[in-house]
DNA sequence: TTGAAAGCGATACCAT
DNA sequence: ATGGTATCGCTTTCAA
């Protein structure tokens, strides 16, 4: 392992000049730069994370986090798995800030961007879809701050990292799922939070694609529920009743599940396979009644972590991401391996 | 966050004494050391990884990992996962020492063992089930080496600790997932390893279990393959040629699913329902043909990333795990999420 | 433009 | 038994 101490040795100048040319400070002859640049990339010098991370106490960064997420289960996970590495990391100096919002709003989202742009080295959002946000958080990254989106990408914004899922390939996986435990003819029920949502959409084109050669199989009703129960229980009765035929429920994002299991069970002696998003408590409540036949589990935890993780290495440890998008694998669950 | 400077100042003791105290060094007055870990206490002192990282480097820890795993494609991503937080953790001082094994034998393992004690502050392995190699590892933990078994435990070993899956669970998972995707009749053909691997007993016991109370679900019969390709193969031939009404194949280990996939293919135009464990190379492909419906998959890349960390954080940032067993959720994966 | 020195937190070692 | 000092690798600051 190479040291700044042996490259300025080897070099002939002093410890401070090459942390100079490393780190891009300027003020050192072009000649020099030249010579210590070689020489450690010959030598192929990787900055010692420990040694940072002790120099990193001294300016203590901050990240910002900002979650539109109370009273949606999925984010509970995110949340705790997200603190969990933020204590740790608080250790090596790094300070985190919360913002945990209720439902999506643009303004608030952006107001809450203004303000942070002064105070903060890094931010982990979960951003929602829409071209003044993006716009905002260009403003942010022009400002070098570190942007890390959480679980719905923003393809607009410059430069920046996502961690989360497949939508796609969620809502295929479901789809191949569904052919193999699913009956001979299925009449399929989808309940989704909401079309707007580029996440819902995307889930339902990809189980659109995994049935499509499927002639047995068609979706007979789509309905959106916002991601509450309490809407999402009515609607599937509705839908229910107004559809005898359907046998199969497909609930493409979490947050209403709850409300439309129990409309579900409401129609006894009625039976339906169903399949939902997500591992949360009702979910796994649902498994253990045999309601729910099985989930897909989307790992919150690791994309909380991951995200910390990433922050933490570039602020703390000079360490850029070595990708631009970090997908987690849409995961099978039943009851047995549910956890 | 909290210094041994601090606590040394307020002690009024120098910062070496501190540092005594609080990592069991002995040789301070008994009071002195009350007062200190007093104060450690109050203050709610947690030493900063980072210093103790940098300070690590002097003595370069070193960290020796035994796997029998040439030849089994498990082990791959294992060992992929390993060698890179390996390098990854080298930058902190932490040096490794590999031992790749052919196949498994109780004296090589022990063998080596012995020749590691005095050189090794922790070793990584994948024991074999052995009372002698669990007398030898009781050894060297009992010399303060820091030991983890991966991927197979061995209870009579003292104090270590363990990253791995659930074996029983894993075969129950496999057995209910047969239950939602099964013809209405199943006879099964099982084939695994070796009835001399815990961890194929319990796959099996766990298989059993969750197929009980179906009386239409019978195992036919259950033949091992030693984890070999070609034995695998003319040993499935075997089994599927004597019994003609086999219909569902399951594999409840990995080295030798290839061999007996392809023995079931040869059987042309029979068809069977087929269900491995580990996506490995081979059963991807497998799976893409269509010849392989479902694998349970055991993380192996988690597995050998937590092993080298619970080590890492150890040596390196004298952190103890908060767990004995880590123990990696079995996932179903078919075509569509198998990555 | 450059070098020298101090400091981040923990530890090893040498005096006393 | 205890304190002082040097060190790990990097950054920052001050002086030249």
């Amino acid at each position: 392992m190479v040291t700044i101490k042996q490259i300025a040795d080897l070099c002939g100048v002093s410890r401070g000049t090459v942390d100079r040319v490393l780190n891009k400070r300027g003020n050192v002859k072009a000649e020099k730069r030249e010579l210590i640049l070689q020489m450690a990339k010959k030598l192929n010098y990787k900055p010692n994370p420990a040694g940072k991370a002790l120099a990193a106490r001294k300016v203590n960064p901050v990240t910002a986090i900002i979650l539109p997420s109370t009273g949606i289960a999925f984010f509970d996970d995110v949340i705790d798995a997200m603190e969990k590495a933020a204590k740790k990391y608080e250790d090596y100096g790094m300070r985190t800030q919360w913002h945990i919002l209720q439902g999506y709003n643009v303004e608030e989202q952006c107001r809450i961007l203004d303000e942070l742009k002064s105070q903060v080295n890094a931010v982990i959002i979960n951003p929602i879809n829409d071209s003044r946000l993006a716009a905002k958080l260009n403003e942010l990254i022009a400002a070098g701050i570190f942007v890390v989106a959480i679980n719905n990408d923003l393809e607009q914004a410059g430069t920046h990292y996502y961690v989360g899922s497949d939508y796609v390939n969620g809502g295929r996986t479901m789809g191949a799922l569904l052919k193999m435990i699913g009956p001979e003819q299925a009449h399929i029920g989808v309940i989704l939070g909401s079309l707007k949502m580029l996440g819902h959409r995307q889930r339902l084109q990809g189980l659109k694609t995994a049935i499509a050669a499927t002639p047995a199989y068609t979706i007979t009703e789509i309905i959106e529920d916002n991601d509450d129960n309490i809407a999402a229980f009515s609607h599937t009765r509705d839908m229910l009743t107004a559809h005898e035929d359907i046998n199969v429920l497909i609930n493409l994002s979490s947050g209403g599940s709850y409300g439309s299991c129990r409309a579900a069970l409401s129609m006894a002696p009625r039976k339906f396979l169903i399949l939902v998003f997500d591992t949360i408590p009702t979910t796994k409540d649902l498994m253990e009644k045999n309601v729910v036949q099985a989930a897909i589990y989307q790992h919150p935890r690791q994309q909380g972590q991951k995200a910390m993780q990433l922050v933490f290495d570039y602020l703390v440890n000079g360490i850029l991401p070595d990708k631009e998008k970090y997908i987690m694998n849409n995961e099978i669950r039943i009851l047995e391996n549910v956890q």
